[in-house]
DNA sequence: GCCAACGTTGGC
DNA sequence: GCCAACGTTGGC
């Protein structure tokens, strides 16, 4: 009883692993800095739709495309792996942070974010041009019209097609 | 630098 | 609850 309930239990999580994108613009924080980093929390998203993704979807475990954006040129810079589940993101409490807000109550946190750490760079970075031209991806969230979300879901099939197209790996 | 798209704010 | 004004994002 214990034994088929607990092997379902951890197929259907396995099954359930996802894949996301995060954008960050270079000058700010780029993957170059993470891979120094080792691991970040992601934190001053300040996006509702974005906030609840990384409060109640993203796993440890999860995928993630760490994009450049608003940078010459557009690029998917490397793949990291969540290590951290969603949890309240402490500079919306820091008044000296420019992503403070004092709207935010501590006791009920409004801002999430989550730890990531870098798996590896993309040499070369997979540029934005190239995702374009790629009718796999034609429906990405990042290549959509008037798209701005900072954190954003990727199906396993655009996630396969990335790494095929940067001669990625799956490493973990 | 421009501006389309989108989210938020606040008057009513 | 509507919606106009405003601010921001981010590709181009």
């Amino acid at each position: 009883m214990r034994s088929p309930g607990y092997g379902a239990f951890m197929a259907r999580k396995a099954a359930a692993r996802r894949y996301w994108l995060f954008k960050s613009e270079p000058d700010v924080y780029s993957f170059q800095d993470l891979l120094r980093d080792r691991k970040t929390f992601w934190d001053g998203v300040r996006n509702y739709q974005a906030r609840n993704m990384l409060r109640d979807d993203v796993a440890v475990g999860d995928g993630v495309l760490f994009y450049h954006s608003n940078a010459e040129p557009m690029v998917v810079a490397g793949l990291c792996k969540v290590t951290k589940a969603g949890s309240p993101d402490p500079t919306a409490f820091d008044p000296r942070s420019k992503y403070h807000d004092p709207d935010s109550d501590p006791s009920d946190p409004t801002w999430f974010g989550v730890e990531v750490a870098p798996v590896c760079a993309l040499e070369p970075p997979l540029e934005r041009d190239r995702l374009k031209s790629v009718p796999a991806l034609a429906d990405m969230v990042l290549l959509q019209r008037g798209s701005r979300l900072s954190v954003q879901p990727v199906t396993a099939a655009e996630w396969r097609a990335v790494l095929a197209l940067a001669g990625a790996k799956e490493s973990w």
